[in-house]
DNA sequence: ACAAAAATTGTCGACGTTGTCATTGCCTTG
DNA sequence: CAAGGCAATGACAACGTCGACAATTTTTGT
């Protein structure tokens, strides 16, 4: 392999020259840094980061650690979001998967600190408390989609469910709907709750009654596993006699149900029942038609501003722990008409 | 940082004899071993991969490149498989993703280099063929979910397209279907003309005429922002005269507006019209009423297969070029009934 | 023109690990 | 009991890079 040293050999000078030139530093004439420069290319040298890493005891590389991928495949996002950033600054990416398994888990920090990672983004498909295995190790870290559970000590950046269903829900009361009917998430997902709470509260702001709100449960159970009632439960809210002319669901993918028990029964999208999701998992909004209208989960940039904040913890070894919120932005469709 | 050396303090021995213990070596007494390895406890050492890569000019560790992660997000399964692949013999997996730009392609490889990677899996998120940036570079490398276009030199594994649009096809004329429509895939994508291709043959021997069979094109244009006909063409081919029985959706994705379109018009499924999908996106086949039955994409065998491919090219350093292919299992529902 | 300051370039060692070879001590064999 | 063999252990160098410092050359000030 071509090192350093062959470079130096090639341009006739010495070896710290020819780091000086690779490293940007001053101190080099043009003339010399352009024979070494010329040698680069026709050696077609490329630094060693390992012999690097070595020297300077720092990696200039971020692990990524996942618990499932495949439940929620748009949350990929957040790693592209990461690697984008990641690209742009230098960094490179080392990542593991831990199946949500904590003894898989345990083996990815200790593979990460084999490699001397300057830090960590803990990444979780869906959003959730967890309790992360790094405890003992001090390695900085930032959680992505989740909030660590025993501990303050973990810096978290996330969605905000919160604003993005009561975005949804005011748009829904702004265009003139008293009735709406509302498919909750899965209970274990943090997002459920956030969701509902919102949709309460903004509904009963603008004096709505608790018995105009159809709320049903659509999931529950382990996930991966969990029973499916989406399609019972909007079936039933369409078939009160006091039909809500507006169904909030608890995400996208279930909104899919929705619009199927809706034309079963014979029902318009949207002029005889609006329809409006959550996520923005564009495989499903986009396919609908009428396309659904959504609040978009900020995944990319959850990734990219993970990343720009694990840096900065790095870089200042400031670790003030505290939680940071990323707002869902509505995106308009064709699945609400106003009354 | 605790190194070797300080374990060797510790235990009272040479840094080699540390060595040999970490690395399961023969020639140390029981008595040393425990001792060495106590030490390693006490400490909380890791051994450091730059140090060792260093040495041995080996970083056990795979490259992956993607090129867009976001519009076929299930496929995500593929890293998944490499992944666990990886994670279970001691190999690390370095990421980045091109976002589809040859010029961000190149300084991956140059990112790879410079991290001495042992080999690269070439992954693209949907299945075609590509041209990539590697043909100078001279790494073990091997293309996952696509195929080289210029070269016969790399080795490639891929989904059996044809094997699954086969068994569809015949799955639904097995149970007597004999008037068949087909929503085709975007014509860029590999598959499209593999599954059109199956479905043709297949239907000609069990005997039917092209005129049987109405074809239609779904989407077309460039990955991302194609154009979208699905629902019109579903509405167009259930609305003829000689309504076809079932109909083929070139992937799960298109078969929500194909379901949307027959309940629109008052179609029930599978009673008045039958409906198979192609790719078992979960997210979608699992969420459709009736579930729809498909043929699954092996993602994740392609991952954790081309990541063993990979290494035995590395270890014998054999590069038989050839081309794999992994079958797609028909996955049997509820939406499909025999006449 | 000469000293002082600044710019340019080089020498050397250390980072953590392991391969090569050397050393020590014990055991087998005749 | 000597010679040879083998097991256990260690000393040392080298991998590629860069920081500390030294050496050399050029520029600046008077």
């Amino acid at each position: 392999m071509v090192s350093i040293v062959s470079v130096a050999k090639a341009a006739g000078v010495s070896n710290k020259t020819v780091s000086r030139v690779i490293n940007g530093e001053p101190h080099v004439t043009e003339d010399t840094r352009e024979r070494v420069e010329k040698a680069i290319r026709d050696l077609g040298y490329i630094p060693n980061m390992a012999a690097r890493q070595i020297r300077s005891s720092r990696s200039n590389t971020f692990g990524i650690i996942t618990d499932y991928v495949s439940t929620t495949p748009y949350s990929v996002d957040i790693v592209r979001g990461i690697q984008d950033w990641a690209n742009t600054h230098g960094k490179s990416i080392l990542m593991a998967n831990s199946g949500g398994l904590p003894e898989r888990e345990a083996d990815i920090w200790k593979m990460f600190q084999s490699h001397r990672i300057d830090g960590v983004l803990y990444v979780t498909m869906y959003h959730r408390v967890v309790d992360p295995e790094a405890g003992d190790v001090n390695i900085p870290t930032v959680m992505i989609n989740c909030r660590p559970q025993t501990s303050e000590l973990l810096p978290s950046i996330e969605p905000d469910d919160f604003q993005g269903a009561r975005d949804l829900t005011q748009y829904l009361l702004e265009r003139g709907h008293r009735r709406i009917g509302y498919v909750r998430l899965n209970p274990i997902l943090l997002g459920a709750e956030l969701r509902l709470d919102a949709f309460r509260r903004t509904a009963k702001e603008f004096g709505l009654a608790e018995s105009d709100l159809s709320i049903r449960l659509g999931m529950e159970g382990p996930v991966g596993v969990e029973e499916n009632y989406v399609f019972a439960a909007a079936s039933e809210i369409l078939q009160q006699k006091d039909r809500p002319t507006a169904i909030m669901s608890g995400n996208d993918e279930m909104a899919i149900q929705i619009y199927i028990a809706a034309l079963t029964l014979g029902l318009r999208i949207p002029q005889d029942v609006s329809i409006v999701g959550f996520d923005d998992f564009r495989t499903v909004s986009l396919a609908l038609k009428p396309e659904l209208t959504t609040a978009a989960l900020p995944y990319y940039d959850l990734g990219f501003q993970g990343a720009e904040w694990l840096n900065s913890i790095i870089s200042e070894e400031m670790v003030r722990a505290n939680r940071r919120v990323i707002s869902c932005k509505l995106v308009e469709r064709a699945s609400v008409c106003a009354l």
